[in-house]
DNA sequence: TAACCTACCAAACACTTGTTAGGGAAGGGA
DNA sequence: TCCCTTCCCTAACAAGTGTTTGGTAGGTTA
């Protein structure tokens, strides 16, 4: 299955279309997918919107690169820390840390996926999206099924109104947070750890 | 300022408005603004997209209409909560479990914002987004420093990182959210807000 | 020098978009 | 009966959309 173009006799170099794929995720995340034009990223490249398919076959073949290589690489970090044999709130606590890291280095794409998922899911061609999505509950869910019988975890809650509690604290992040800020992607996964087990709440 | 289009000679019944002003906003919620077009909304409603034009005068007329209303009536709440002279941990309980009747209430219109306010707060006409912001942060934020001074909150956490954690867990509800689902909107408060004060560890 | 490849431009295409203008059907009130 | 109001339709417009086609400047290779 070819993802670029190399029906045609033309090789574009990776390089830059590495560059170029930056440029568009910043445009989409910033103005979302629809509401962009690919005459837009274009200007953004400094070049016209034509020139564009020289490097890709399609708008949506962009954005499809987009979030499938951010997703391989969120899955490559995740899976690491699912083989790794961890007790249940070590998982989480390794998930979080883990999904700020990504956050840091896919802040673009993990914007995108957030406001565009749900709706792309039903398209066809980002089915991978919903395998995906699942496969994210497995994971969270199942760890936090395995916190409440190690009782670790509190069992008088709604286990899935828990994870999408988790779920959501995490990746929102990524509509606010700046690399380079004040906080780096770890000191953030430490607090958010802290409110997130421990509470906002002083101990009484 | 004339916000519908009494300019002609013409006079929309508001009943007939209210029912397409929801259509529109279940459209909007579930495809994105831009990703809607006008002949979608019309379709939805079983009329064609030129008799729209009969009760607003443009689409962007109806997002303002959806999104203003909304926040009419999420203020008319929270300046109800705020000015109870509760306590900083009873405030923001308060303003939780309100925040849920409102998504309760409105979850199209809290949809539509979560995804679209962030660009849409830079046109002119959408400049009552960032006042709303504006004044939501400082209720919020002053309540959690309140709380902090009074001994009730965490002093060793980042207060503007706590505040986003808490505005985002309660907001990003909306995109599961479902009216007459297992749950009422109380008893996610109440689950919420037992994880955002105690978290959701066993305390030891 | 000649052939070739990379990366872009210029100009157009077909289509979709939000929006408008004029008209008409149904019903109520005079 | 006639008029007026409400609500929608038909048909079109102009602007903007993603995409294609053919061409070309500049470098690399033979």
């Amino acid at each position: 299955m070819p993802k670029q173009n190399d029906s045609k006799n033309v090789t574009p170099s990776p390089a830059r279309r590495g560059e170029l794929l930056g440029v568009a995720a910043e445009v989409f995340a910033a103005q979302g997918y629809n509401a962009t034009t690919v005459r837009k990223i274009a200007d953004e490249a400094g070049m016209l919107a034509g020139s564009l398919y020289y490097h890709f076959d399609s708008k949506e073949g962009i954005l499809d690169e987009i979030l499938s290589s951010f997703l391989d690489e969120l899955w490559q970090g995740y899976d690491e820390v699912l083989a790794a044999g961890l007790g249940p709130r070590e998982t989480i606590e390794a998930l979080v840390t883990e999904s700020f890291r990504e956050i840091d280095r896919h802040r673009a794409a993990v914007a995108i996926y957030q406001k565009e998922s749900r709706h792309l899911a039903q398209q066809e061609r980002f089915a991978y999206l919903v395998e995906s999505q699942q496969k994210f509950e497995k994971a969270w869910l199942g760890t936090l099924e395995r916190g409440v019988a190690a009782q670790v975890f509190r069992s008088d809650l709604d286990i899935r109104l828990t994870y999408r509690f988790v779920r959501d604290t995490v990746w929102v992040a990524a509509s606010w947070y700046r690399p380079g800020g004040q906080h780096s992607p770890e000191e953030i996964a430490r607090q958010y750890l802290s409110m997130v087990l421990d509470g906002i709440a002083v101990r009484i």
